[in-house]
DNA sequence: TTGTAAGCGTTATCAG
DNA sequence: CTGATAACGCTTACAA
């Protein structure tokens, strides 16, 4: 199909030299000591020819691949494809490439790539597929394969994790519903199978109680995925009920998108009847209808350091801190707003 | 570092065996002769030291790496996502498995990009990339290297390509504010340098034309990228004029929100003052404040498309057609109307 | 049915 | 300063 490839033995004999001569010159460091004119000589054949050295070669003759892999767990949710862009660029500045992995939140497909990259010899893998089962990760250590967890972080603290401070994002969102007089709070966590799940929903309950309110199971509906239709249906469960909250928050923007898409065809209106926030910030949040009040995560920020921890530990470098936790802060939008008088008849019954 | 991988001579050496017999055992067809006994001792001593075949030797030695490269311009732009979902899917149920680069709408990173997958030897590209180059793509042809346009065509037609009908959706959006009674539709077209840009520019004027209205310069801008903020700074070059449009179609959606941003901060009310159109239908457009009336492209069914028939390629198969063009569908949401009484002045003037 | 050997395209080491 | 050689880990004729 193709015409052959041409190697570095044909530009070797272009340019009448051995191949390994042909080696040096295109990447051997300026110490070593070469006549001008033959790296003249091996470039001008490189160039003429259009050779391209062979990844593959170099990287089994190198046991190294100057590749990182990372796992996303669906690019379809907002929140990866700003993640990916920091690690991109930050790999793409140090010289690193990034294959990308769609897993579709599926523990099958995740293993598999997990295989797949390890098969690529990738010099290290980057993390932010949540549901990530605690073997796979426990296997990763065990083999002391290079790794970063990057959005959500593992049950063991001392694996490397960039991760946005949930506790005090949720917590701020929370406090937020409360000072805006809401009693009555539901909350849509995501699927506890996850880590980000969990932690969303723990923050979440623990800040109920220091409020002394409740957050009694009638309160809570768990979304399947990390999506807007999840959250629309997991929504179903908590307005339908004879005693609605009303203010809902959402594990993320799009479960939160989800309650909104409910409340408009139950005909509820937002922040009037019901309040809601969600957590990550995802790019146009100010543009829906009503603007999102949500947690703000620097997500490309996040990718950067997550790339730029994996690098620094591939490459053998004293890394600091394993564990970064980021700031976030809550963007106040549209979608909250005091409770009215009509709902507020449900808080008394609280 | 990590410690020393399993190579298929390790394997071996546990079985008893001799590595070719290992290679046949673990992927020989089946129609190979194989004692079951050897087959069985090779597979537990497999498995028992968790032995991953490199890809990279494997690649080196079939001269195959049953992978495909894909060059994304803009990851962050909700269009590709979609896109890239499909190509993944389909690239995986096929065996192949997916590069994605994304090249941040820069030549020079695309070019690079470009080079790193074919150092890599990846089967085949396909090509999101709307600016890449003219040069890039006949350097591709010129070397029979298996690739793929998805979105966005070549001005070659007899490049492989899967891409949604640009005319129809863009002459569909239009004719939709011309029967609205629009007659000042103002065009904020996406980069000259794109060939989408292009495509989609040239149909609007010809379908302006052919209504006989003006597509006159004061009417044009044209952004710098697809995304919101280049949208909302040509907006505001448009509608800050002397004679503003009653309506926009913006060449993306992205393009269509920055509109849409610009209006809200001139405490224009969408549509009463305007009518804006996108094109893509990215996710959440009816969630929007105003929902966005926009133009369908299947976006992920065109990524599954694509990757399929790159594949074919790479295999050899015959393909019956090279270009696939994809029907879209205008979508009528709540960001067109019929004009108001106010800015149909403005339409005596036209 | 299985072992032997060569080669895929590089680069590191050792000579010269 | 540059050439020869071996090895990275795998597959596939060919031989046994």
């Amino acid at each position: 199909m193709a015409a052959r490839r041409v190697t570095i033995t044909d530009v070797a004999k272009a340019a009448n030299v051995h191949a390994s001569t042909v080696s040096r010159v295109l990447n051997g460091r300026v110490e070593l000591s070469l006549l001008p004119e033959t790296r003249e000589r091996v470039i001008a054949a490189a160039t003429r020819l259009g050779y391209r050295p062979s990844a593959l070669a170099r990287g089994l003759r190198l046991r190294r691949t100057f590749t990182v892999g990372m796992l996303v767990p669906d690019i379809t949710n907002p929140v990866f494809p700003a993640i990916i862009k920091g690690v991109e660029g930050a790999a793409h500045a140090r010289g690193y490439h990034l294959i990308l992995c769609n897993t579709d939140d599926s523990f099958e497909r995740e293993a598999s790539y997990l295989r797949v990259l390890k098969e690529w010899r990738v010099d290290g893998i980057l993390i932010a597929s949540s549901s990530t089962a605690d073997s796979t990760i426990a296997e990763l250590r065990r083999e002391k394969f290079p790794f970063v967890l990057v959005n959500s972080a593992s049950r063991a603290s001392d694996d490397l994790a960039v991760v946005p401070d949930h506790r005090q994002g949720v917590s701020a969102a929370i406090d937020h519903l409360i000072e805006l007089g809401h009693r009555r709070i539901g909350l849509i966590a995501a699927p506890q199978t996850t880590m980000t799940g969990q932690e969303r929903l723990l923050a979440a309950r623990a800040t109920l109680r220091r409020h002394h309110l409740a957050h009694e199971d009638a309160l809570v509906a768990v979304a399947d995925s990390f999506s807007e239709a999840s959250g629309y249906s997991a929504a179903r469960r908590l307005l339908l009920d004879a005693e609605p909250p009303t203010a809902v928050f959402g594990a993320n923007d799009l479960i939160a998108l989800g309650v909104i898409r409910l409340a408009r065809e139950l005909g509820l209106a937002i922040p009037g009847d019901l309040s809601v926030v969600g957590f990550n910030d995802i790019p146009q949040s100010e543009l829906f209808d009503p603007p999102l009040t949500t947690v703000h995560v620097p997500k490309e920020e996040m990718g950067v350091l997550a790339a730029a921890l994996l690098i620094d530990q591939v490459e053998g470098r004293h890394i600091e801190r394993r564990r970064v936790v980021l700031e976030t802060q809550l963007v106040v939008r549209g979608s909250t707003a005091t409770p009215t008088v009509a709902t507020t008849s449900a808080m008394r019954t609280a």
